[in-house]
RNA sequence: GCGGGCGUAGCUCAGUUGGUUAGAGCGCCAGAUUGUGGAUCUGGAUGUCGUGGGUUCAAGUCCCAUCGCUCGCCCCA
């Protein structure tokens, strides 16, 4: 082993792996571009403020997962932990909120400082789309079904779930949560050291605690759905019942939550059984409270965001690479015309293996190692004839080529 | 931040109660085949046994520390 390592946590992403993240980005962006997302990129590191006002100070994300750092400039700036809140920074430095609504659609590397496990880094990446200025239940529809129709896309249906919660509008969470505290509190000294911490953090996730002394308490907390307004239940029903009409199956799951004050109404995260102990591969909500928060006008906001390592490791069969037409020459008279031929080709569209050095024998060795589907043997015989030898390499026919002719027989290799 | 498992060749791993030159398969390189790849055969190279310390006549093997990986908790994508 070298003393070379990588810094913990991180990945490199050589040519297979890179093949798998390409093919989560390239299906996500076209179906996301069908939906009418635009991409976008915003930078991968902000003004820590950026991140400590959106995720709020009590989050662990900001708490103890947050690559900081001073500039030489004496700026404090984060690496980004997730990408929600680079996009309503740009949308109210950019002056976007002129033009609402919005639809974005990005991808890139997140950092958080965790403890690395199966589907956890400390860099990993993300795809994400943000649906901006639609207030109404249509839009989480949208969102959802977006969602939903890229994994579909990438041969996941039957393997997730999607969870669905309704956090309802800020009156209807705010007289919840009181009512959970109160009963938490009540209980408090039986509760596990954790959930007493969850208790002034974030009360609402003591009701998905895997403590078994935690869950025979949370069975008689109060219920959600009673706190919930009129307008909050409509506005619920109205996304399931969207879903109702798309044929996407949910699972109410009054157990998922959001901590953060500017959550509201739906939450959502597609998991599944196959990964281990990180099951959430896409994860997302209505967040009309952060561009405000943040210092912009008052938005509305829903989307989510994926990771595509995640993704990338329920690819059944990573994308083969692209198989080349091998050049070979044959014979030092043979480079130039080689070199040449390689160069026409590859302008005509074509991938093109030339060699470096060696042998016939060896040449084709190297071809076969590359998968390749062809291979032009260029040697003296050929150029007197001007022409070239093809042979293709899965079934070892061979036939003579002339150059003129090369590009139109070669087309099924393309 | 907390807990469990694991570090031997490029990869996957074997290595007996501590015993002398540390092995296999795959891969790689060369040759059989200097104008023909895949299959086969023959030969070859490669290790700070993760690192540091300790115990011992002797450590890949036992002990301690450390680093890394991995799985889980917390949290999340």
């Amino acid at each position: 082993m070298s003393s070379l390592q990588p810094v913990r946590g991180t990945h490199d992403l050589l040519p297979e792996e890179m093949r798998r993240h390409r093919r989560v980005i390239d299906v996500a962006r076209a179906i996301a571009e069908r939906y009418g997302y635009h991409e976008v990129e915003t930078p991968i590191f902000e003004f820590s403020e950026v991140f400590q006002r959106t995720l709020g100070d009590t989050s662990d994300i900001v708490t103890k997962e947050m690559y900081s750092f001073t500039d030489r400039g004496g700026e404090r700036l984060t690496l980004r932990p997730e990408a929600t809140a680079g996009i309503a920074r740009a949308l109210i430095s950019g002056g976007l909120t002129q033009l609402l609504p919005l639809k974005f659609f990005c991808h890139g590397p997140m950092f958080r400082y965790e403890r690395p496990q199966k589907g956890r880094l400390r860099q990993f990446h993300q795809i994400d789309i943000e649906l901006l200025g639609v207030p109404g239940p249509e839009g989480d529809v949208e969102v959802i079904a977006c969602g939903y129709a890229i994994l579909t896309a990438l041969g996941f249906a039957d393997r997730i779930t999607l969870e669905l919660n309704t956090l309802g509008d800020g009156e209807s969470r705010r007289a919840y949560r009181t009512a959970l505290v109160e009963f938490f509190k009540a209980h408090e000294d039986r509760l596990s050291a954790d959930s007493r911490e969850r208790l002034e953090r974030n009360p609402l996730r003591i009701l998905d605690s895997k403590d078994e002394g935690d869950r025979r308490i949370v069975a008689d907390a109060p219920l959600f759905g009673d706190f919930l307004n009129e307008a909050s239940r409509s506005f619920f029903a109205t996304v399931t019942g969207g879903l109702d009409a798309l044929a996407i199956p949910y699972k109410l799951s009054p157990r998922l939550v959001r901590g953060l004050d500017y959550y509201c109404h739906t939450a959502f995260e597609f998991t599944t059984e196959t990964l281990g102990a990180q099951g959430t591969v896409m994860g997302g909500g209505r967040y009309d409270g952060l561009v405000e928060t943040m210092g912009g006008p008052a938005t509305a906001g829903i989307g989510w965001a994926a990771g595509i390592e995640r993704l990338a490791m329920m690819l059944d069969d990573p994308p083969p690479p692209r198989r080349p037409i091998a050049v070979v020459p044959v014979g030092e008279a043979a480079a130039r015309p080689a070199l040449k031929l390689a160069e026409r080709l590859r302008g005509a569209g074509f991938a093109i293996e030339l060699g470096y050095g060696g042998n016939l024998g060896k040449r084709m060795k190297r071809a076969n190692r590359l998968n390749a589907a062809a291979a032009l043997i260029l040697g003296e015989d050929e150029i007197a004839r001007g022409g070239v030898t093809l042979r293709d390499l899965d079934s070892g026919a061979q036939e003579q080529v002339a150059l003129g002719a090369l590009e139109e027989r070669l087309a099924p290799y393309r």
